[in-house]
DNA sequence: AAGAGGCCCTGATAGC
DNA sequence: TGCTATCAGGGCCTCT
């Protein structure tokens, strides 16, 4: 599910609602998560104060007084929760990227008490995992083998044009690489080649500068709206105070096989085709 | 070293 | 109140 601007829309509301708030107490009903939650991992967490909700490509990050750090990933299915206690009926408050604006019933693995709030994690697939960080060394050398994101200024034509150099994959599959560029994933992968006007199946030492500047610049165009509409909700997915964010409806091609392409004066009809196992959208006319 | 493919897991949906 | 197969937005690991 969430891609980069999801998580930028979580990670907002969350600073609202947590920064400068003290954990209370966590709980953690199922280990199980992508990497398995350490027995002492809650010791590590408790009492500690937020003072800053972060992000990194996909990663939340809570960033703790002590200067230690708390990152969650939210996988595939990975949602997060707000339920503000002095409201009498489960409420949620804040944060959801559920359709449902009740507590789903199954799979809220960790529920972790920040005062008068309860922030609950569920994650039905368990693809997400939670790590905890003693200082910032630690957090950023998770980081190191991650590309740039989007919006980083080393994200530029000549970044691109170098890395693609004797590069045997398509371009689809390099969006979606996070050592090559962070944050992107199938969806807005889709998206971005198509307002490039590039086949998701083109090499990528076949793509010229021009090429590599569109690359750059719709990756920042494609994911800056996507934040500004409030993310993609498909499915049963919506955003921050239970309301669906509506950049689905911006969708180009993801999702919309066999229909007529949308840009203005093109007769092509959108395809489907697996690239590496994943489904890629997109135009069999205007994207050469 | 780069690239292809398998796999982790549950749930929704389509087809029978 | 069927069953079975397929697919889903991520990304790590192994093998070649």
């Amino acid at each position: 599910m969430p891609e980069l601007p999801e998580v930028e829309i979580v990670k907002q509301s969350l600073n609202k609602s947590i920064t400068g708030k003290i954990i209370t107490n966590i709980l953690i009903k199922n280990r199980n998560l992508r990497f398995k939650i350490p027995r002492n991992f809650e010791k590590n967490i408790v009492k500690k104060k937020i003072i800053k909700v972060d992000r990194f490509s996909k990663h939340l990050i809570l960033k703790f007084e002590d200067k230690s750090y708390l990152m969650i990933h939210l996988g595939m299915s990975g949602t997060i929760h707000l339920i503000n206690k002095s409201i009498k009926k489960n409420t949620i408050t804040n944060t959801s990227f559920y359709h449902s604006p009740l507590l789903p019933k199954k799979h809220n693995h960790v529920e972790i008490k920040i005062d008068n709030l309860k922030l609950i994690y569920n994650d039905p697939r368990r693809f997400g995992y939670f790590s905890y960080f003693k200082n910032d060394e630690q957090l950023n050398n998770i980081f190191k083998k991650y590309g740039p994101e989007p919006f980083d200024p080393l994200f530029d034509k000549n970044y691109i044009f170098n890395y693609f150099k004797n590069k045997k994959k398509n371009i689809k599959n390099f969006l979606i690489d996070q050592s090559f560029v962070s944050g992107i994933g199938n969806i807005y992968a889709s998206e971005i080649l198509f307002l490039c006007k590039i086949l998701p199946s083109r090499e990528v030492s076949s793509l010229s500068i021009s090429d590599c500047q569109k690359i750059s610049h719709f990756s920042k165009v494609v994911l800056r709206k996507a934040i500004e509409k409030g993310g993609s909700s498909i499915r049963d997915f919506i955003n921050i105070s239970g309301d669906q964010g509506s950049f689905q409806k911006n969708f180009n091609v993801y999702q919309r096989e066999n229909k007529k392409c949308l840009k203005y004066s093109c007769r092509g009809t959108v395809l489907k085709k697996f690239i590496s196992n994943r489904s890629s959208f997109f135009c069999n006319l205007c994207q050469k």
